[in-house]
DNA sequence: ACAGCCGATGTCAACGTTGACATATGTCAT
DNA sequence: ATGACATATGTCAACGTTGACATCGGCTGT
């Protein structure tokens, strides 16, 4: 219970009777020290269990923390989850421990975030920005050499290193093959807020898409939703139509989910799905969901080696990376129009 | 490019022509200080783009970092994401920041990790322990009044806080609902390795639903996987026995996923099967799954609410919380013995 | 008019660590 | 014996911030 002072460096110096600079050297294995000053320091400080203390380190080497802020807009969601694993093994590899902060879509806990990662002397940051978010407070960071990558969405008002996924060109080709196997009336169901750049990338892929085959536009087709239950109920709607879609592409993990539960409690087993975003339990379903494929580990990745290439000196322009998705064909995308 | 030096205390107060101590009472709303200083100090704080040294501050105020150490097995397993949400949640409410570390189920990595925060002197610690994690290393900590909480799975060789599901009640439960439907050969497709805790439990809870129902226990319908793949593969085998089950018990989130995955390849929809853990697309599967519900999010919650009252001081002897799980009745789990 | 007090600010040291530089032995070649 | 040099360690200040205490003018009440 006893809540003691934690031993510093200076405590083990007193224990073996030398300074504490002797034992920073023993610890940092730096300079010439005598093999048995070495092992006495090093019992001392299993004796006293030392540890370093961090905080002090970094201040007084001047650097900055060797410390990596990730900022997500959900902990809960698998595909950040999986986005963040990403980073880490990769950020890991190479000594460094990433801090990882949820913003909750909020712009305004986003910046906060931020601010008190930039306050621990992060060397570097990765930015899932929320829904509104806007990042012209960086420029100064940036100016200032601060490694800034963003992640999944690009940054407001700021040139910066990006890696997205090819939201547009899936989008497309996703649409593209509804439209192969005959679809004329294809359903939107996007995220929310509709200005979310994945959104509007995945929306416009759509609307390429259909521009590409001749097929008009129905403003009624489109509907949206933030989570699973609210993408259901837009689903909901749109099969609720006097003229419904005979197919749907679904913009996202959520809004993926959403629309197969919708299907399934509306009994439609006959109305064709694409979904951006592979589910994993995408083959059990009845009919096994055709799907989008996105790499989250590997945008994770990608945008971690980004970063690291920045800490190393790289200084070259703002660089945007798009990481390939894949259409994975499984059933739910081929039925034929009803 | 300038990499130039980030402003201190120091320059902010050169800049309006006061000391350092005076920006740093506007700073903190402390003591008596001119509205008109506070307003030129403000000023140049925006001029200059200030921005506090935590690191330094908190290395003078000697006490820990604001700072919450977690340590999870795996970031893109969903579950654990979700823990991290509710951990988050509760924890920025209360201004804290938290610093994620995923172990990948590496005992060597956990302790690495453990020491990393411990070295940035984190106020506390919750740690999801890897799956052959040892904690006696932590004994000295927990003596000087570091708070840990150990959430999903206890501590080895530590008498610490614990929140658990109730992983063993819960999975009594689920195997008992499938018993009351006439089952008597059940499968039982488990986590690796057998020695994690969660895994130990649930199979205690399958093994109490045997006996209180006075079934014979039989080894071979046992078999395990840690992965969504591996579970499908164990659940293969089951299904390829020479008297095979006639219902499934899956012990976590992947063994459920796997499992479903096993079936719908095998075209099996006349086998029960009751997971651990729910999933999104639980209803919307044919047949819908049964789960025993736990409630990740409120787990992590409840651990980072015990670590706050810790904070507080509560000096109370170590406590185990458990969350109950809940039963949810879909019809996968209802079906009736071939 | 003077003690006493309050408001506004300053001075100094310390947190734990390490970089720069100094010192004290011992070894070796000349 | 002497200087040159390497090895092993020590001294001191500094990183950016804040706690403890000091200072200084003006205002209050008597």
């Amino acid at each position: 219970m006893g809540r003691m002072r934690r031993p510093t460096m200076t405590d083990v110096a007193r224990e073996v009777g030398v300074t504490a600079k002797t034992v920073s050297r023993v610890l940092n294995d730096e300079g010439p020290v005598a093999m048995e000053t070495r092992e006495r320091v090093m019992a001392a400080v299993r004796k006293l269990g030392y540890q370093p203390n961090l905080m002090a380190r970094n201040m007084r080497v001047g650097a900055r923390d060797a410390t990596l802020g990730l900022v997500i807009p959900e902990l809960g969601n698998p595909f950040f989850g999986t986005v963040a694993g990403g980073v880490e093994s990769v950020v890991r590899a190479r000594g460094l421990t990433l801090i990882v902060g949820s913003s909750e879509e909020s712009a305004a806990l986003e910046q906060s975030l931020i601010a008190t990662f930039l306050a621990r002397r992060v060397s570097a940051l990765i930015i899932v920005p929320a829904a509104a978010g806007e990042h012209r407070h960086l420029r100064a960071e940036r100016m200032a050499g601060l490694p800034i990558v963003f992640l999944d969405r690009p940054a407001v008002g700021l040139t910066a290193d990006c890696v997205v996924s090819a939201n547009r060109e899936g989008s497309r080709a996703g649409v593209a093959h509804l439209i192969a196997h005959g679809h004329r009336r294809i359903g939107f169901v996007g995220d929310l807020p509709a200005t979310l750049y994945t959104r509007r990338e995945r929306f416009q892929g759509y609307r390429d898409a259909l521009d590409a085959a001749g097929l008009p536009f129905d403003r009624s087709l489109v509907e949206n939703g933030h989570d699973q239950e609210a993408a259901a109920r837009a689903t909901a709607r749109l099969l609720a139509l006097a003229e419904p879609p005979t197919a749907l592409f679904a913009g996202n993990n959520l809004a993926s989910t959403g629309a197969v539960v919708a299907l399934s409690r509306a009994g439609r087993k006959d109305v064709a799905l694409v979904g951006f975003d592979d589910l994993p339990l995408a083959e059990a379903l009845d009919p096994p969901l055709t799907a989008v494929a996105q790499d989250a580990a590997a945008v994770g990745a990608a945008a971690a080696a980004l970063v690291l290439s920045r800490l190393d000196g790289d200084r070259s322009k703002a660089r945007r990376m798009t990481v390939p998705t894949r259409l994975i064909i499984r059933g739910s995308g081929e039925l034929l129009p009803q």
